[in-house]
DNA sequence: CTGAAAGCGCTTACAG
DNA sequence: CTGAAAGCGCTTACAG
């Protein structure tokens, strides 16, 4: 491969005068800069791009640290997130952590050693503030906490408003004449758990309506523990006539075992998810759910974090996206 | 961010000695080295990887072009990839090209420039031969073909058995008693769509049966594309008893679609999937399908690939992996 | 406008 | 076992 030793002999200039030829073209005058594309086209030179970065001290890539890339929610985030990585020349390093703490400072490294320039976290696991430390002193923090947020304003945050997409829906629920409300929700440890609970729970006060913490199941997002909650509810004392899932796997699970149950949604249950995945629509009956802008929060994401990487921002603001009720056929008034 | 002169000066060596120390301590005496560690220890010392990777003409990085991240089957393949790649000191660079020819070109330019040492092509759009090319003449090309495989066998593949997968389902279908099969397949030039088809048509005709090109629908793996498929075959004219759809998805929107129509899954018509995904065991209901093991397709296509990044493979074999026929209850005997 | 030179942070023959 | 030196392929002040 050709290197800028050889395209600057082949032109007869200077490696300087070759290196601003291609970075900065008019610096050059129009009769040197031409011989000097020729001479990059002879030899079909490519600029050697690691020599670049580390000349530069920059890598042009940033990590995404998703919880698990198998989830068509965060596949949805990052591709959004690629996208505009990629226009604004930043290449995307996949760090697909599935839980383990090992494998999250594992992609950790990539930053420390400089193989990285960013990071965009799409959990509240790791402590920004321990986080910042892998930059050093002097340079910000290149991190952007996406989609379930830490407590701390350390870094900026893309995400919805649990809280109160989590209150439209139990709205939903509760105009519909649901007065037994199931709940599945995610880790008892995520502020996702935590913010939607605490959204569906002011509904239902504000309804004047008692939560009953043994309706509410701990789910882990994924179909089977949907499933595994739906079969804890049906055996509750006094079952629920709707079940809030906070997430669409979930709450296609539930549906599955209801129906092996013999309960068919929404006539004998109504069930409604979160997020609003592809497979939503298609769900057999299609799911009412709140609809996330996942993309757009993957591309505010990684905008802010351009941002942050070319110097043009470095506060920690907030940004809170819309979500959408979808009211499909999966919840129905309670039969008489 | 301290450098290895740091480090040497605290330590009183030389800067190749702490280069030796931490890449090959054995070749430096035990008390020097703990003085190196010492104060690598004391300064937070973190080679630049950056520097080294230079050095050393290797980005220790990798690219997989997926068609569609956002697809539950690549999603699983790349999750597969990424655990051996980081087992092996690499990272995965995601590029997912959402079937944009430039934004192949633009991640295939990653190679070209030396930002990653290999590629993973989840596809068969790009003639590998070309590929070949961002190679300079000497070294062997680092790329291997997976899952939808062109049929060169210039680079080594990995995949299942395409046509004896689908033959066995439609085999299946057949021994149910059905005898018009309408086929939903994957986009007409895919070599997927043809290899599916031909253990199709094959099955038909071990079996005597007539293959319909009025009942094969094209389609484009996505759910929506199934259930517009599964419209298609209502208004076909002789409407098909089974359905073979060539992957879940579309299996899930075809039946989504029968069901507006009001016809039941299996009782008015069997529908049959491929790739057995997550969803494929909670739809309604359960699908049958053929299982690929999405995990070890991703885990083997990155072994091979670290296998000629470590020189020890340059052959281009292929890698057949085993596929499973998953009956559930989406397939039955047709009505009589 | 152009070139000579320094240097980014490492690694690795080459001596000793 | 250790050090001085060269060099990986670029970019960028600094002169001219």
């Amino acid at each position: 491969m050709s290197s800028i030793r050889d395209v600057s002999s082949l032109a007869g200039v200077s490696v300087a005068t070759v290196s601003r030829a291609l970075r900065n073209p008019q610096q050059v005058a129009e009769p040197t800069r031409t011989r000097v594309l020729e001479a990059v086209e002879a030899l079909d030179y490519r600029p050697n791009q690691m020599a670049r970065n580390f000349r530069s001290r920059q890598a042009f890539a940033i990590v995404v640290l998703a919880p698990d890339i198998g989830n068509p929610f965060f596949a949805r985030v990052v591709r959004g997130i690629e996208q505009v990585a990629q226009r604004g020349g930043y290449a995307v390093l996949l760090g697909d952590t599935q839980g383990s703490a090992a494998r999250e400072a594992e992609y950790l490294n990539l930053v420390r050693s400089r193989q990285a320039d960013g990071v965009i976290q799409l959990s509240a696991r790791i402590d920004p503030v321990a986080l910042g430390k892998l930059w050093s002193a002097g340079s910000a923090p290149a991190i952007v906490n996406a989609c379930e947020c830490a407590d701390t304003d350390f870094c900026p945050r893309v995400r919805i408003d649990n809280v109160a997409a989590a209150r439209a829906m139990s709205e939903h629920l509760i105009g519909l004449g649901h007065r037994r409300i199931g709940v599945v929700t995610g880790p008892a440890a995520s502020p996702l758990t935590r913010d939607r609970l605490a959204g569906h729970i002011g509904a239902m006060q504000a309804a004047g309506l008692a939560h009953k913490p043994a309706l509410t199941i701990e789910g882990d997002f994924s179909l089977q523990s949907g499933f595994d909650a739906a079969e804890s509810l049906l055996h509750a004392a006094n079952r629920p006539t709707a079940v809030f899932c906070f997430n669409d796997e979930m709450a296609i699970g539930a549906i599955r075992r209801f129906k092996a149950a013999g309960l068919s949604t929404p006539a004998d249950i109504s069930v409604a998810g979160f997020d609003d995945i592809d497979f939503a629509r298609f769900a057999d009956p299609p799911l009412t759910t709140i609809a996330q802008p996942m993309e757009v929060l993957g591309r505010t994401a990684m905008g802010v974090l351009l941002d942050i990487l070319g110097g043009r921002r470095s506060s920690s603001e907030t940004h809170v996206l819309p979500t959408n009720l979808m009211v499909r056929e999966s919840t129905a008034s309670p039969a008489a």
